[in-house]
DNA sequence: GCATTCGATGACATCGATTACCTGACTGAC
DNA sequence: GTCAGTCAGGTAATCGATGTCATCGAATGC
């Protein structure tokens, strides 16, 4: 019934050593004789000891763990990013704090904070829309995902999102589209920011009217940009196109589109997800693979852990786009 | 630079105390004059102390976290079930370790042990197909979710796996299907099992042949599955009703049945998915929430935190079908 | 042959907060 | 006026593992 009260001293009484002995050989201490060793393996593995990494932890001043803060875990996007970075730190025998800032900026610095108090070795980050100089008085690594933060300035693992969203609406032009719908989340978040400029930079050089009815600025996530999508639909001018700023707002567009039939409008997602090469027309996509991201940002960690210097460099991860038809599809209804 | 090297010492300093009284404070003893409890709580305050959580979880015995091991993260299922857990977690002010198994059952063990050794407070489980009676010398509260482990009697979340399995072949049946296919990954999942004998005992008593070739029994992801539905397509007799025992290879059989276009084969999956009622036929669904099934194990483990003692007793989560439109397709061509 | 290393090992302090136990002052009851 | 009881607060031990430093014997150096 009771957890395991072995501690280090009861494996050093039976193999008849000193703790101090013991932990030597359990850290891989090559100071100790073989036959020691042996005997203090044995008594480990029939007394079934394990470390109290607790105390461990204390005594070394960090925890073996690298804390991950997300705005929404549920989101797919975010949920292969964890994966990612958790089959990366077993590898190194660590394990992972999962937190979100659930999208309220009031709890970003609460919940990094209580990251910290555990004396994490590592954090991986998607900062939401606070401020976080106050990490620079941190020393604990930190690396950013997806999103550079605010008012810090260290290295973050992103995707050229102004760039990328400034191709999207260059494809859906090139197919006829006058009349290019954006669709996002609020706008205090990088990414949506650059997305929203990159959207905006095309639409100047193509000589195009951006209009405010077709810039949908505040779906956070499906049910929201369905309704938005609705809207659209519902406008006595409506979009011929619309592009997508988030895999998880996609879904709702899709919805929109395919019950109200109106998948003759071209759509361009920014984000790969489940079901999007499976759906007629099947969605023409930015491969924005979390998984990458994530790998990358825990690759960086790891340098950092074992020691090298942080660079505020970010790193770029190229993305591609990837044509499967509804962002291919002509705009047959022109501007009337 | 420095992560904070103030602690309660130098906070009872500042306020004039001993660090009995400052931690009697923190911890919101009574049994402290208020004068001294504002002295300490502007202490607190003017040096940013955070109490550090390593060294009052050795010292209590235990830390304010739980374990979760999923089989994996990235898994929309476990992903939202992690989601809601965490929420829940939060409200409690503990933090969430996530661990996934890999579904390898080699290392469900070592995965547990982990999080044991940094003496979580309580775990939540799903387990893949290791014996689970380790457990039993264990005084963590640990709750099982979605499936019931092998080896050890314990309170499991779940639902009716069986009987919702049995249903959808006899919804199925009801439209005309003689050859219902089952699509399901390794048999040495509880979940998995319980799907399948649902599956076989519909399939008798509606008196049909249980045939081999109508039965792919290894199919984990939605690649596999894909590539099982292909081949179940390419039989010289195919089905003409699929019954997909898991959302994920749901996606692999959506997949197929579009790609082939073959979608006037009827389709049920157990466990809805994000496009599910957007793809045409819409998808019919067992409708398996994970965030019912966390909360419902969280609500558990929160009890048994507070001091309730364990129950062996199941709790089974009810579960409906939810018809769309591909599993009502009738079976136009009687089997041949 | 004596001093110096070196290898193996142990005693003890330490990480930071909490718990067990104790003290002294003050209150009220008899 | 004394004693039990309460309250605020303090002292020291403790949680379990690890770092520091000392020690002891044996091997090597000159």
């Amino acid at each position: 019934m009771n957890t395991s009260p072995i501690r280090l001293r009861d494996v050093a009484l039976a193999a008849g050593t000193s703790t101090k002995t013991a932990s030597r050989v359990i850290n891989g201490d090559a100071r100790v004789a073989a036959d020691t060793r042996k005997r203090v393996h044995e008594a480990v593995d029939s007394l079934g000891y394990q470390v109290d990494l607790m105390a461990r932890s204390l005594r070394k001043g960090v925890d073996d763990t690298v804390g991950i803060v997300v705005p929404t875990i549920g989101d797919p996007f975010f949920a292969k990013a964890i994966e990612e970075i958790e089959q990366m730190a077993l590898l190194r025998g660590i394990n992972i704090l999962v937190a979100s800032n659930s999208r309220e900026p009031h709890l970003e610095r609460k919940v990094v904070d209580g990251l910290l108090a555990r004396r994490v070795s590592g954090l991986i980050i998607t900062p939401f829309s606070s401020d976080y100089s106050f990490l620079e008085r941190v020393s604990t690594p930190v690396v950013f995902l997806d999103r550079r933060p605010e008012g810090i300035d260290v290295g973050a693992v992103i995707v050229d999102d102004e760039g990328s969203a400034h191709r999207i609406v260059m494809h859906l032009a090139s197919f006829g589209h006058r009349r290019i719908a954006l669709l996002t989340d609020g706008l205090t978040i990088k990414t949506s920011q650059l997305r929203r400029e990159g959207y905006l930079r095309a639409m100047r050089e193509l000589e195009l009217p951006v209009e405010a009815e077709l810039q949908a600025t505040g779906c956070v996530d499906a049910a929201q940009a369905e309704t938005c999508t609705n809207h659209m639909i519902d406008l006595a001018n409506p979009p011929t196109a619309i592009f997508s700023a988030r895999s998880e707002t996609s879904l709702g567009v899709v919805r929109a589109l395919h019950l109200r039939q109106r998948t003759d409008i071209a759509f361009v997602s920014f984000g790969d997800f489940a079901t999007a090469d499976v759906l007629s027309p099947a969605v023409t996509v930015i491969d924005h693979d979390p998984r990458v991201l994530a790998r990358k940002a825990m690759e960086m960690l790891s340098e950092r852990l074992d020691g090298t210097p942080a660079s505020a460099d970010d790193f770029v991860i190229q993305v591609e786009l990837i044509a499967r038809g509804s962002g291919e599809l002509p705009a047959l209804r022109a501007a009337s």
